[in-house]
DNA sequence: AAAACCTGTGCAAACGATTGCAGAGCATAT
DNA sequence: ATATGCTCTGCAATCGTTTGCACAGGTTTT
């Protein structure tokens, strides 16, 4: 609060030349227009007095922010921490301060938030939360914003994206899994209005086909969330059934913690009597009992990429939008094996 | 991008009045200086042409950014998103956004950052980096930025801060021990320089004091960090100095794991020949192998108060630090039993 | 030698709000 | 009737930048 800030007035009277002087020498883009020796006076008094342009006078100048939005449904859950972070380490780079908002999954959440970034005319958006049929999304591609989506897209394509390639992934999980020998395996998916619970469900079904299993309706539960509960109740409606199968491929690491919920309360113990496999590896996946066979998806990679995107973007707003598809890995750990 | 936003000035040609009169009766504070109808027509015209405030030009003028700094060391650790979390609920509930920054534990990083939402102007930080002694929050201080510490403090009493009651935590875990039957209890500390590292550390001692236990200092390793492997280290030194103990007591829950890792690569089941009591109860510290016995630490909370007292801080600069303490409560899992 | 062109600088107008001050209009007090 | 006060509105300056334009001085072209 003491020291008043200084300004490019106070550079400009402390070296005799105009204020517009000072603000071209100090201007990497402009600072040809000026003397060397005058801008070398300039450079010096600036650093001198400690100078530190005024955010608010650019901004509001050249409605440049330098700030981007970043919308994700929870920021405590291990799916995403990571997004935010690869996002953060390469913006922090270019000189970008990012803002976070936690939506909970509720749309109104979601929306108020893009409508308070966008007052605050964030240079750019990435977001986490989109659904496949997403009218958010769609408003903001119309809007002129740059975008990208992180982790999840929508069924337009026109639309940047980073994530990672979902189908492949469940694929690769079959072939494991038939490779061990099962012939009977259950999914449970997550929900269908986001792109990795649809797409990683294709992938199921495509693994099925490649490795000659039949497709078993009775098979496949569906979850309303990527939650523990969601699965443990899915988990809980397939053992029901009757029907019989030597392994479960849960839609993601969450659902798979329900599911080794439900299979303890039933006295069934995981890797032996029953595989399971998750997805995404999440952090200390590799610690529950048993560790945890799951899909690893690049998650800070995928934020890093998206942030890197969003600046290609935000350079050149001509730039067309571009998709990447990131390659997963499986990770092999004690919750699969040969079938009882 | 089309649409040319709507400013004070185009509300003001419409209604047939003076900017200075548009700003007056769309600012709560100032409606009463301008009568009734005129108001009503003024914010009717505002909604319908759906008038959005520049942030910039606000701030240009008035100084302030309704924007808040958190400073973390990291973000994908599970026992900062959740304050973050925490923050974020409060703080977006009162119209304020959230600037994050992840420092990795570097000093450097932490300066820059801090320097960052400086320029930024930002109305406040809330820091989670903090060292014992800190110079960075010193600076901080002095400077006459609002301020509150969350989770960690330093010496200095004058600054808000909002942790959870360390050291009684400490004693708590050291009776529930005791009782079971523990004589000799080792103890992984956290580093010295942090507050929770330094306050737990006491709480042990204290704990040992009151349950009428000796003191051993061969009993005691320090870490220098809260991570995993720092935990292993420290426990595997422990192991190889021969004495015996039935128990270890963490200084958090990762250095907890790193227990459990060496424990297991030594052949020895937790809970059973040996106890282990973690301290933070971070996300799925119920399901590691076995469950963990931990200090539950009200990690979403500490964010949430810490949010409040910053907004005090920042409606009226005048008020003076205010800390407080949270309590933890612990949580009895399976890592722990009666001494082998 | 006049015309044409650079180059570097200053002037002043934005950007979109807030706010001290002045003054118009009207009511009340003297 | 004049003075005094109060309430409301407008004027204009200000916050700290950026940038189009004008122009001075010098260099090159014809």
């Amino acid at each position: 609060m003491a020291s008043s800030r200084v300004t490019l007035r106070d550079i400009a009277e402390e070296v005799g030349v105009n204020p517009s002087t000072v603000s071209r020498a100090l201007n990497p883009k402009t600072r040809g227009m000026v003397t060397g020796e005058i801008a070398r006076q300039i450079t010096e008094a600036a650093d001198r007095m400690g100078y530190r342009p005024n955010p608010f006078a650019y901004s509001l100048r050249t409605n440049r922010s330098f700030t981007v939005g970043v919308l994700v449904p929870d920021l405590t859950n291990p799916a995403f921490a990571p997004i935010i972070k690869g996002i953060d380490n390469v913006l922090e780079a270019s000189g970008y301060s990012v803002m976070v908002a936690n939506t909970d999954n509720v749309a109104e959440r979601e929306r108020r938030n893009v409508d308070k970034f966008r007052e605050r005319h964030v240079d750019g958006l990435v977001i986490a939360t989109a659904r496949r049929h997403d009218p958010l999304i769609d408003e903001c591609r119309t809007e002129g914003t740059p975008l990208v989506l992180a982790v999840r897209k929508t069924t337009d394509s026109d639309i940047s994206s980073v994530v990672s390639d979902e189908v492949t992934g469940g694929e690769t999980i079959m072939s494991h899994l038939a490779q061990l020998g099962h012939r009977r395996v259950a999914y449970i998916a997550g929900p269908q209005e986001l792109s990795t619970g649809f797409e990683r469900h294709q992938g199921y079904v495509r693994g099925l086909n490649a490795n000659n299993l039949e497709y078993d309706a009775g098979l496949v539960e569906f979850c309303d969330a990527f939650t523990e509960e969601e699965g443990r109740r899915a988990a809980s409606r397939l053992l029901a059934s009757g029907r019989d199968f030597t392994a479960i491929v849960a839609a993601n690491d969450m659902i798979a913690i329900g599911i080794y919920d439900e299979l303890q309360t039933k006295g069934l113990v995981c890797g032996k009597d029953i595989s399971v496999v998750g997805y995404d590896d999440m952090l200390f996946s590799s610690k529950f009992d048993p560790p945890l066979t799951t899909m690893h998806s690049p998650l800070l990679d995928i934020g890093a990429e998206a942030a890197r995107i969003l600046l290609e973007q935000i350079e050149d707003p001509e730039t067309p939008p571009r998709s990447i598809r990131m390659t997963p890995e499986l990770i092999l750990r004690k919750s699969t094996g040969k079938p009882a």
